[in-house]
Order: C-alpha cells, then structure tokens, then sequence
DNA sequence: AGCACGCCGACT
DNA sequence: GTCGGCGTGCTC
C-alpha cells in the first residue's frame, strides 16, 4: 500500500502517514510542498506533503485519509523543500515547524492559495474592428482606447487610470468593450527595467565589480569596505548585469536598514522593479510580495531576515548587505542565520552571494581567510572625506558627572556653542555586568580562562560565563583594596535628566528601544535631529545602524569597558564593530569628527590595536584568540536553555542532558550555569554550551540526545530550547 | 503545541 | 453531590 507523508505544525520530530482517497478531484495537483488539509486529533490542520508513494509494511486500514488538496500548485517548490529539510537538521528543529516557518503567515491558515486573476478590458471577438474605428470617429478619447485594446488586452486597473468611467462605460454600452477575468500572465518586471545613468566607479570599486561579475555559478564574496566607500554602488552595478539577463536579486538587510529611501535608490537606478518585505507589512502583503517574487512580477526584493525563504522563480544573485549585523539570526522558534541559508541558497541554485559590511564577521573574515569566499576591499571614502579621529580617555579614579568625565562635558560645550550635535552611546543598563574597580582599573577575572567575571546580584556571587566557574562577591578591590566596585552603566533615562538640566540651552532626546519601538516614532526622530531640533543624542546600539548623523562632531561612548569585560566571547568582536561603525556615523567632509571613549584599562591591547590599525588589524587578533580558545568560527557550538520557576527540575534536567552528552568524547560541555539573564517573569533560566571542532559530529550527538531529552518526564513540564550556532547568550 | 482523559479539593 | 486543578499521554 502507497501511503503520503504529511510534515503538520507541531513540535514533534516526524512525520504522519496519511491515505489518499480516490475521490479527491485534484489528485493530479498533488506533489511534495502541497498543502494538504488533514485530520489530526480531534481537528483538522493544515499540513505539508513531505512524501509521495511511501511504501508501508504495517496495517494501513488505521491511517486516516487526506481531505483535501488545498492548491492549484505545491506552496513550496522542491528548492524551498530542500533548503526546509536542510534547515530542520541543521538547527535541529522538527520538519513540520520548519516548514511552516518558511511560509508566508497567511499560507499557515487553510485559505486556498490560486494564482493571481485580475479583470481585464478586451475587444469582442465579433467586433469588426475597422467598422469600429470608423464609427468612434468623434469619440476622442473612446477610440484611443479601442485602438489601445486592439493590440491586446489591458489590465482594468490600468486603464482606470487613464480613462474616465464614463469612457469606459460608453465603449460597454457599444458593445466595442468587454471585461474578463484570467490568470495574470507571469513575470514582465523586464519590461519595466529602466536603467538609468551609473556612477563611475574608482579603481577599488571596479575590481570589486569585476570580480564578481566574472563569477560564472556560485561564487562567494565578502566585500569589506569601510563607511562611505561606496558598497552600494557596487551592488548597484553587478545587479544590472543579473538583471540584464532577466534574473531576479534578493538583497538582505538588517531590520533597522530597511528605509524608504533604500528601496527608491533601488528604484531611481533600475525603475518600477523592486519590492521590499519587512515588519511593518500585514500578511496580506507579505503575500502580495511572495507572489510576486515567485512568479517573477518583481526584479529585485529588499527585506529583512524572512525574505530569504521567498520562493523566487529565477533568482540570479543574492546580496546580504551589513552581513554583521545580528538581527540576520532568529531568536525564536527555528533559530536560522539568514546569512547561513543565503550560502545555502547561493550553492545550490549556483548563483553568486555577495556580502557587504564595513566591519565583517569573524566568521565571514574566516571563510574569506579560508579562500571561501573571496575578499573584496573597498578602503577609499568618496569625496575624500576622512573618518573621525578616536581618543581612548583614562577615567581611573577621576569624578565623573553622570558618568561623564568633566573634560568631555567640556568638549560637549565647545561642540554645542559651535552649532554642533554630540552623540553619546550608553550600553544596555545592566547586561552582564563585570566586577571592575573605578580606583585602579582592575577587572576580576576567572582563573580558569582569564574572561571577566559576571557580577550575579541574584545569586550575590561572580561568575564566569565561558568554563561555568563561580566565586564569591569580594567586598573590597583585591588588587588595590579600594571598595569602590561599580558594576552598572549608566542608564539612558538618567543620562538625558542630568545632560537636559547640566546643558539648558540645548535639547538632549533618547534613542534606544523603548523610544524607537516603532519605525514611524523612529524616523520621526531621526528627522527632528537631522533639522536639528536636538543637539544631544543618548543612545544604545541603535545609533551604530544604518543612520547617519552629519552634525554629530563629537561622539562619547560612555563605558568602552562593558563591552569589551563581557561574559560574551563575542563582546570585544561587538565592541571593535560598534566603535567602527560610531565613527562611520558621525561627520562629514569639511567638519572632522571626533570619537572619545571612557575606559579604566587606556592600554588593553585589543583596544589599542583597534585605534592605531583599524579594525581589519583588531579582527586579526581576535580571530588568532578564537583559534587559540577553541571558539567559533574555529568551532562549532550548540546551546541547550532550560527555563522554570522550579529551580531543582531545572537542574535535573540540564544534568541529565549533561550525563546524556558525556557519552561523546569529541564534545566539551560547559556548564549547566545561570543565562546572563537569570530571572525572567518569575523563571530561573540555566543553559548549557556544547562545542565541537566537528559541526557534524555536535549535530550528531546532540540528534541522539535531544531523542532522550524529549523522552524524560521533565520535558514536557520545563520551557527549553536548543540554538544551535548561538549568537545571543543572555 | 493542543487536547482529552483522569483522579483529588472547595463550592453552588 | 459537582466544577476545576494540572499531571500524563497521544496525535498518522
């Protein structure tokens, strides 16, 4: 007996063997990627065929039967089945979950999915069309119409556009007019394709674009070029060539990245071609764009993160553009890097990838070290403009206002007098905060691997994040016996009281997540500093993406040494990308900028190597100590986060996940220790790092512990999750 | 994940 | 006497 396998939306690793019953009227339209409704339980749900024409050796009479096909075509094409069943191993997340990640939300729901109709104007066939014309000889406006409809068929809505109802409706009455509704012919963007006058390109952009250019199939690269150098042009222009050949592009961006003047600088250049998908779209359109993507309406998609799952019909190139950036990586659910599946996508379709930043991942500098990928440089500013100077400022033992040195107050009033803006970046309040003593600059570190320690008030204790050590909570500096330990930041609520009371002429705004949790409330303050209606910016990380400032000549970042002490083996990689891209954000060609960092350690040498030789030089040392430590990318790593109010299930579980794990040798687990996070709504969370030097191997076994975990009666009474490549630690 | 079944406490 | 607590087990 032939049976179908059917991958459903649950959280279980397999999939369910299901009938085909023979009245079903659209048999013929079954495939794998089919959506199919079933029942399941006690309800019918909405399912994807994994599986056609399975052999079964058991009783078959049990099996329930499929309902019914729910499309005129598989929702998922074979690619987007593979990349799916690629996924679900990879990130070890169940298929049917995996599945239904990929697809759009409304396709979730049973609503039946048909290709696109629209109204069309046409000629009657019985209309002789000379008589036609000869009759409308004083209907202006009704014969340009009809002469129009004589070289085809046109689209209602665009006629509408162009003619008055009343036009329309009087062709009708004569019967010279008809209306139909057909499947919308596929594909046409080419014919929209308008491109416009390019930019010359300098030296460095030209064998950039020509590198790529000349990739025949796949080819990786990793175009590393810093602010202002131009990247953009040159995915500019190795997209005309893609789109010359009427291949479609997917350009990646970070969430914050996707602006409405990003998608016009793609449409000034190449015409009505392009769509974008983001967080602010309702489902109906991200539909709309997924149908146009696949069937081939639309030449180029900007989106974010999910666009990368959108089932294009001839997609020729795929950009990732701020290739860094970690809003690439889901942190929910089916936790994919989008950038990981872009390398996917690229390989088998056989495309080119193109990956841009001005300060690239370790990961990426690796693969391009490895000769992975090819390494473009772009290391000219246009205009000749250069970035602003950084100053790393001592602040051991000196008084601070707010946290601010008296000497940067003072350069803040220079710069405001003179009609400039500051910038001033504050960390996220309390987030891993190490054990650093303001009198001499030292920072208590773990014996064991000499990271920082984390301060945990919770558990009034120090512990160490990278090996799972802990100690006790010194009351006094052990180095120089000082009893001044500060272990937070500065907030950014504080800060903008004191700098709006210290500065009363100017006006200082906030720019973190609480104040910019929508994109409208975003812009609207971003323009209000662009016409200088503020003078000072607080802001977290926010103010290092994507915006540029060019009043700002002065920028503080306020504790350097937060970001570069943290429990996150990432910490000083975020750190080095961070001051980077500060720098890039403030200034402009004829008003120099300057950058000061607050620090108690002026002579740390990943510091110093990032001031003096930039951040290429500072990424070189970081990737020798993540070679030397065994660390991604030099390794590979999985993370298993465990959360209950029940402190002791937690534990019991982690151990015995622990105990299951010690059966591979090849594994190092560190671990079970608290999340950077400890509490959360009233639940303790612990996790636990597995590493490997061998991705295989860590897929593997942890495969065949995530059997025994989902076996042992604690599983279903515990919140837990597995991230596999871990990019987020709290 | 949902959902039903199932066996023990305070309420109309 | 019942309503409802959440432990346990299952879903083709």
């Amino acid at each position: 007996m032939k049976i179908i396998q059917v991958a459903i939306p649950v959280p279980l690793r397999k999939v369910f063997d299901y009938r085909l019953p023979d009245k079903l009227t659209n048999a013929d339209k079954l495939s794998i990627g089919s959506r199919v409704s079933v029942p399941f339980g006690k309800k019918s749900v909405v399912g994807i065929v994994s599986s056609l024409d399975v052999d079964v050796h058991y009783d078959e009479s049990k099996l329930k039967s499929i309902e019914a096909i729910l499309d005129d075509f598989p929702a998922l094409s074979t690619h987007i089945m593979m990349l799916g069943a690629w996924l679900s191993e990879y990130y070890l997340h169940p298929i049917g979950e995996t599945l239904f990640t990929m697809l759009p939300a409304s396709l979730r729901k049973d609503n039946v999915l048909t290709e696109c109709k629209a109204d069309y104007f046409q000629i009657p066939e019985s209309i002789d069309r000379k008589v036609a014309v000869e009759s409308l000889s004083s209907a202006k406006r009704q014969l340009s119409l009809f002469r129009e409809l004589m070289d085809g068929m046109r689209r209602k809505a665009d006629i509408k556009n162009v003619y008055s109802t009343q036009t329309v409706n009087a062709l009708k009455d004569k019967q010279f007019l008809e209306q139909v509704e057909i499947t919308e012919p596929q594909g046409g963007w080419q014919n929209k394709l308008d491109v416009t006058e390019k930019f010359d390109a300098n030296v460095e952009q030209a064998i950039a674009i020509s590198a790529i250019n000349r990739s025949a199939g796949y080819g990786g690269f990793l175009l590393d070029g810093i602010t202002g150098s131009g990247k953009t042009e040159v995915y500019l222009q190795v997209l005309e060539k893609i789109l010359n050949t009427g291949q479609q592009i997917l350009i990646l961006v970070p969430e914050i990245g996707l602006t409405p003047q990003t998608v016009s600088r793609f449409k000034t250049r190449f015409g009505d071609i392009v769509a974008s998908m983001h967080s602010g779209l309702t489902d109906t359109q991200r539909m709309q764009v997924w149908h146009q993507a696949r069937r081939g309406d639309v030449g180029i998609v900007i989106g974010t993160r999910s666009s990368i799952f959108l089932p294009f019909k001839d997609l020729g190139m795929i950009i990732v553009d701020e290739e860094h950036d970690d809003s690439f990586k889901q942190q929910d659910g089916l936790r994919y890097h989008a950038r990981d599946l872009a390398v996917y996508r690229a390989v088998k379709l056989d495309i080119p990838l193109v990956m841009g930043s001005a300060t690239p991942s370790l990961e990426s500098l690796h693969n391009a070290n490895t000769k992975k990928y090819h390494h473009l440089t772009l290391t000219s500013r246009a205009g000749d403009a250069s970035l602003p100077s950084q100053h790393l400022l001592n602040i051991t033992g000196q008084s601070l206002l707010c946290g601010i040195a008296q000497g940067l107050l003072d350069k803040m009033q220079i710069q405001l007098a003179q009609g400039n803006q500051v910038l001033i970046f504050v960390n996220r309040r309390g987030f891993a905060p190490s054990l650093l003593c303001h009198q001499c600059g030292h920072v208590e570190t773990c014996n064991g691997c000499e990271s920082p320690f984390t301060v945990h008030s919770l558990a009034r204790n120090l512990q160490c994040h990278r090996c799972g050590e802990h100690t006790y909570l010194p009351q006094k500096c052990p180095q120089c016996g000082n009893h001044d330990l500060s272990t937070q930041g500065q907030g950014t609520e504080q800060l903008e009281q004191f700098l709006t009371q210290y500065f009363p002429d100017y006006s200082a705004v906030r720019i973190d997540s609480d104040s910019t949790r929508s994109k409208a409330r975003l812009n609207e303050i971003l323009e209000a500093i662009n016409s200088n209606k503020h003078q000072i910016l607080v802001g977290t990380q926010i103010l290092s993406k994507g915006h540029h400032f060019p009043n700002v000549t002065l920028a503080i970042v306020l504790d350097l040494d937060a970001l570069l002490f943290s429990a996150d083996f990432r910490a000083p990689e975020k750190m080095g990308q961070l001051i980077t891209q500060l720098s890039g954000r403030a200034g402009r060609a004829n008003k120099t900028g300057e950058v000061w960092m607050q620090t108690h350690q002026p002579q740390h040498p990943l510091t110093q190597d990032l001031v003096n030789n930039g951040f290429m030089d500072f990424s070189r040392s970081l990737l020798e100590e993540r070679e030397g430590a065994s660390l991604p990318p030099f390794s590979f790593q999985a993370l298993l986060r465990v959360e209950s109010r029940d402190i002791d299930k937690v534990m019991a579980f982690l151990n015995y996940a622990k105990s299951m794990l010690s059966q591979f040798k090849n594994v190092k687990i560190i671990g079970p220790m608290p999340c950077l996070i400890e509490k959360k709504q009233g639940r303790m969370r612990y996790q636990m790092i597995i590493n490997c030097r061998v991705r295989a191997y860590l897929i593997s076994a942890m495969r065949q512990v995530l059997v025994e975990l989902e076996a042992h009666k604690l599983s279903s009474r515990l919140r837990w999750q597995v991230d596999v490549q871990p990019q987020d630690f709290s």
